[in-house]
This record gives structure tokens, C-alpha cells and sequence, in this order.
DNA sequence: TGCGAGTTGCGAAGTACTTGCAGGAATTAT
DNA sequence: ATAATTCCTGCAAGTACTTCGCAACTCGCA
């Protein structure tokens, strides 16, 4: 379909660190920036850290990835497809599993309602402690 | 009521700059550890950044302050008592707005029904856009 | 193919936070 | 009240993470 990159439509150049960083991400769920500079590191090893870091807030600002924070104290990126889901961050084991953005549909609901505030679930993780963990 | 304080009665020393951090955080509200220690130099001025750290940490253990990730990276800590309610960070003015509990009590049985995930509503912000934004 | 502009790599600077140690203060026992 | 002990504070060095500047390079277009 498309004969030009993704990459291309949105006015970027088209180098192979940067699809590299853009697969990462996608391949990774979610990860930190230097999960991402691992990630790459396997097939262009000579990427360099701060590539990673501005190519992540370049692809942030063209709205392929995004990044959320899980409360470690580094942010952490994802591709803009996942939005779709949620992330529940285990206090205890430290997992971060998912769930489908409608569980949350009904508290979004009520903040708007009684709020005015638009809340955008998937930015900040869900802290609390996984079915393993409760056991 | 209380002829010891209540520092004392969790084994800690009562000592200046530890009371000083304390009324710090619950007349502040929310704070990050810098903006504590700049209201304790309001009455000490030569504390220590890191004695506020660590008395932060302290009072955490005993259980009368906490933590919550409003995700600028760095964690912002309140008042055991002000454990009630949930903020709402807007991403657009960077205010921290807040919201009973019950608003969230909804998605929480959800969460707890069909994940068997137990959530902390209180321990994350909720990321979005506020009223006043929103216009 | 050749030019212009966006990108990369590298090192260093900057910021935020943590840790170790020695002197000093608060408690407890005498 | 005094002395001894233990904990706490302040200072400073150390670590981790992120950003910046610059020169060389590569991509995209004509």
C-alpha cells in the first residue's frame, strides 16, 4: 500500500537507527529508553544513547510512540498502537500487566462528569497489587 | 491528649528539623522533597536536603507520610491523613487537582472482579486534561 | 550525481538523588 | 544533674540519568 515509510509521511528522514528505535519499541510493549538502546544495540551496535533519547521525543512528537510513566522515575515509551490497553504495575513483583481501556470506561465517565477532567487513562500506569501477588 | 509526641511514640527522636518536614508535608498538601525543604528553611534554614530525604523516608516507615508518583520522575509526598483522596494531575496547566475516593470505586471492583488486581488509586496520579484546561 | 539539511556519534555538562562519614544533639541510666 | 550511648544532621563525594554542542556523515530531492 504504502510505497513510502511511515517514517516518511511524517516528514522524518528515514535512517536506520531511527526505524530501529521505532521497531524496538514496538517489538518491546513497553521499555524504558535504554531497554530501547539494548534492544537496538543487537542488530546496529554502535547506536549511541543519545540517539535513542532524541529519536524516543522525536517519534513522541510525530505521535508514533508515547511515553507513560510507571512511577520508577524514568519514563516509559511505547508504541502509539498500544494505547489501547492499560497497564497495571504490581507494587510487590513488579509486573506490568494490561487491561482493556473499557474496565476504566465508567470511572472516566464519572471524573468527567462530576470533574469537567478528560482523563487519559493510559498515561499513567495502575498501581496495586496483581492476582499472584495477593495470594 | 498525648503527652509524648508523636514522633516519639514511633521510636524516632524528636528533633527539630524532623518535626519541621512533618508539618511541612501535611500543610503542604503534596510536595515533592525539594519544595519540602524549601518551606522547612522558611523556619531552619541551614537543613540539609538530604536530612529531608532521609526524615521523609523515615516518617514513611512509621507510617505517617507517603508517597504518591504524580510523574514528573521525582516522587511527592503527603499526609497519612490526606490518604483519602486521588489526585488528578493535568497534563496542559500541571495543576494537581483532587477527588474522593468513590469516584474510582467502581473501576476498582472492576479491576479486583475480573483481574483479581487489588488497586491503590491513592499510590498513582490520574493523568488528563482539567476543566479549566479542557475549554 | 551533487547539494543542502537533517542526523548521528562522542564527549562533556547538567540535574536529581543517594550514600558515607564524623561531629553534634537527644535519650536513658546512674 | 551528669555522663554515656545512640541516633541524627550536615557536608561532600558519588551515582544515575538526560541533555547539549560540535564535527562528520547520510538521506532525499532536483
Amino acid at each position: 500500500m504504502a510505497g513510502k515509510h511511515e517514517l516518511h509521511e511524517k516528514g522524518l528522514r528515514l535512517t536506520p537507527q531511527r526505524e530501529l528505535v521505532l521497531s524496538a519499541v514496538r517489538s518491546l510493549g513497553h521499555a524504558t529508553p535504554e531497554e530501547v538502546a539494548e534492544k537496538v544495540r543487537q542488530t546496529h551496535p554502535g547506536i549511541n544513547l543519545s540517539t535513542v533519547y532524541r529519536n524516543l521525543e522525536t517519534l513522541e512528537n510525530v505521535g508514533l510512540v508515547q511515553h507513560t510513566h510507571l512511577g520508577h522515575g524514568g519514563a516509559t515509551y511505547h508504541a502509539a498502537e498500544e494505547l489501547t490497553h492499560l497497564h497495571l504495575v504490581c507494587g510487590t513483583c513488579g509486573s506490568v500487566g494490561d487491561a482493556p481501556i473499557d474496565v476504566a470506561a465508567n470511572f472516566v465517565q464519572n471524573l468527567s462528569d462530576d470533574y469537567g477532567f478528560k482523563t487519559d487513562v493510559t498515561h499513567f500506569a495502575i498501581y496495586g497489587t496483581c492476582a499472584a501477588c495477593v495470594k
